[in-house]
DNA sequence: TTTTCATTTCGATAATTAACTAACTGTGGA
DNA sequence: TCCACAGTTAGTTAATTATCGAAATGAAAA
């Protein structure tokens, strides 16, 4: 997967409503991250589809997950979007000011 | 529409590579913008394919269309993506940083 | 005024995505 | 061990998206 294709892919899991609402929220979390659970209820979301939206930003590498007993917690990866925003700017900004 | 479903539209329409292609192509283009016929040599990309991949620019605001006689000039909407990039960094980063 | 050119729309099909209920898995507490 | 809890996977269906050739449109050039 060539770089602009990966990047395609991560604008392509935050391009639904849902999973931006769950990026959005975990990123104002911090390096602890937040529930599966305390998503579901903040985002009033049914699991399942909770789940999947989850799945699809652990597929980007814009999440990670780690449990703790029963709680699985997700984690924003800021420096893969970071690296996403780094591409925005860089590659499809204008080159000049005007 | 909320802010977060119109942000969330415009990450879904520059999350493909063609389309993501085609905008980051015409952010380098400037105002004067390129001709449809010219991304679609530079990108290899069908000429109904590409007409579609452009509309739902178009569609998320993101490119704007005008005729000059037979050519019709697709142009990057810098303020709308600036929009949608300041919204990521405000709502979609850490609050601190560490 | 016929032809050529640039681009879109039509039409058809394949593939992907979204959504939800229900069933299942793994974990810890009683 | 049995139960409740947290979350995922299965199974299904509807809806959307992607793709491309062919036909149509609209504009200039010959």
């Amino acid at each position: 997967m060539s770089e602009l294709e990966l990047h395609a892919k991560a604008l392509k899991e935050l391009g639904h409503p849902a999973r931006l609402a769950v990026y959005k929220r975990l990123s104002k979390a911090g390096h602890a991250g937040l529930p599966v659970g305390t998503l579901q209820k903040e985002l009033a979301i049914p699991g399942s589809t909770l789940s999947h939206h989850i799945s699809a930003l652990v597929s980007a590498g814009l999440v990670k997950q780690h449990r703790e007993g029963r709680i699985l917690h997700c984690v924003a990866q800021y420096d893969q979007f970071d690296r996403l925003l780094a591409f925005l700017c860089d590659e499809c900004c204008k080159d000049e000011q005007g």
